[in-house]
RNA sequence: UCCUCAGUAGCUCAAUGGCAGAGCAUCCGGCUGUUAACCGGAGGGUUGUAGGUUCGAGUCCUACCUGAGGAGCCA
């Protein structure tokens, strides 16, 4: 009712034909001037005749000022009763002023509302805190609030940073099916799904797939999302996750070791140049990020098992480490934790990693291959390889690790058909976002997380 | 799959086995510079579900459901 009646007052029409559109991000060019604003009220304070009203779009935070006897009674009025997070088109002047947040403030004139949160059913999200389980059931809404925007802000930005850093160097983004008929690497559960009268999966790696455009293009990347049906209840796990992959032809283990870190570095020194004032929303301690740079330390495993056998002895470590496992999420944290800058763990024992990996040929018990640990424990963000290249080994790979030939007979052909040395690395971007925002889980690395528990919404 | 913890008002949480409460949010009133504003008032409950112990259960016991984060596995 008081909408509509607002609606046809003819003082803000008149306010509204010469005020410039902008956004509360560029409010600083139009000092002095009226414009108007569109987007949301986040949050609305009143001191007896005098209004408050805060209002956000997407770029930013306003604070808005309303007295009572500067502004027309219907314009006072609407904004008095105005609910959180209604939408709204703002028409005012722009005035700095240090006691607001962000130094301007908006002298408001006139308001449209283009849709009113009713007063019976409010906003669920106040400003105050909310627990996990209620913020994940109202993702849809909770990715309005400034922290979480900003996170989002720098998952773009290190998407940006990312394509840029391959079209750069050459490579060609090439993109792999999502529907495959078979496990990739045979190890990790799949989600199946019907594909006519057969049985098809998700992805779980673009990897099988991009080897094969490698060898057409020379460097390739690739880019999209990937799935895996492990139950992993833990900060770092989601169900759907994206990864960045690279593969080049003619590459070996030290060349895609110096790729990924220079491909970190960029990223991060990009999101600092770009994002800083994101990374100060989210609480970020700038300080840290500002010491990656290259080269990483190179750690091989065997160097890796002694530094853990050092820390169990000395009581860092519940659990001594013996040759021959992966390593475990404790066992990362420790070895991160020695370092400030990520750390490039290579050559692991071949029994535990996936069966497409090249054997050191000078101690075949271990794989040409490197793990990436980002820091300050946030685990492995990049796992890479040099890719077998004997079509004989990989073969008999493949039958010991009980997988279907035939349904490899294409991949084998990549070794028959002019094969050549080439590797490559994956990248989890949840895993690189979190830990570049210094946040406590991946869920909020992504506008709408698939975890173990969680479909909606 | 295993281990641990938690489910009470829309939200965040209290309540020794003895009357189910507070703050915030919502609505009403007050306040001309507020910063998660503040002050006063009102409405708001199947204590996750099903059993059990007890004169009496939000509280103790059993099972189940839901969620959380840790292990394993992984990026």
């Amino acid at each position: 009712m008081r909408n509509a009646i607002f609606r046809k007052d003819k003082f803000w029409k008149r306010q509204d034909m010469d005020a410039p559109v902008t956004t509360i991000a560029e409010l600083g060019k139009y000092e002095g001037q009226d414009v108007m604003i569109r987007g949301w009220l986040y949050n609305l304070r009143e001191s007896g005749k005098l209004l408050f009203p805060i209002f956000r779009d997407g770029s930013g935070l306003v604070q808005g000022v309303l007295f009572q006897k500067n502004v027309a009674p219907e314009v006072f009025d609407a904004v008095k009763h105005l609910t959180q997070e209604s939408s709204v088109k703002v028409t005012g002047k722009v005035r700095a002023d240090k006691r607001a947040p962000g130094g301007y403030e908006l002298d408001v004139a006139a308001v449209e509302i283009v849709q009113r949160v009713p007063d019976n059913d409010p906003y669920p999200i106040t400003p105050k805190e909310h627990g996990v389980d209620f913020l994940m059931e109202h993702r849809h809404l909770w990715v309005r609030s400034q922290r979480q925007a900003s996170i989002l802000r720098v998952r773009s930005e290190i998407e940006k940073a990312m394509h840029d850093f391959f079209d750069e160097r050459g490579f060609i983004r090439t993109d792999p099916p999502i529907l495959t008929p078979a496990a990739c690497e045979g190890t990790s559960t799949l989600f199946p799904v019907e594909y006519f009268e057969e049985q098809a999966y998700l992805t779980q790696s673009g990897q099988l797939y991009i080897e094969a455009t490698a060898m057409a293009l020379g460097k390739v990347y690739s880019f999209g999302p990937t799935f895996r049906a492990e139950k992993s209840k833990t900060r770092r796990h989601l169900t759907e996750f994206w990864m960045v992959e690279p593969e080049v032809a003619f590459a070996e283990l030290d060349d895609i070791m110096k790729l990924a870190e220079d491909f970190i570095t960029f990223i991060v020194m990009r999101v600092l140049a770009r994002r800083r004032s994101d990374l100060e929303t989210i609480g970020r301690d700038i300080s840290k990020l500002e010491k990656i740079d290259t080269p990483f330390p190179r750690i091989s495993y065997d160097e890796a098992v002694k530094m853990l056998q050092e820390g169990h002895a000395k009581g860092e470590l519940e659990n001594r480490f013996e040759w021959g496992g992966d390593l475990g999420s404790p066992d990362e944290t420790y070895i991160s934790s020695k370092f400030d800058r990520p750390v490039m763990i290579h050559r692991y024992p071949t029994e535990v990693k996936a069966f497409y990996m090249e054997p050191d040929p000078e101690n075949p018990k271990v794989a040409l291959c490197v793990d990436v640990l980002a820091p300050e424990g946030y685990g492995e963000v990049i796992g890479g390889s040099q890719r077998m290249g004997s079509y004989e080994k990989l073969l008999a790979r493949i039958h010991e690790h009980d997988l279907p030939e035939e349904a490899f007979k294409w991949y084998l052909d990549l070794r028959k058909f002019g094969g050549v040395p080439h590797a490559g690395f994956g990248m989890g971007i949840e895993r690189a976002v979190a830990w570049i925002c210094g946040l406590e889980h991946v869920r909020e690395t992504i506008a709408f997380p698939r975890t173990l528990n969680r479909m909606y919404p």
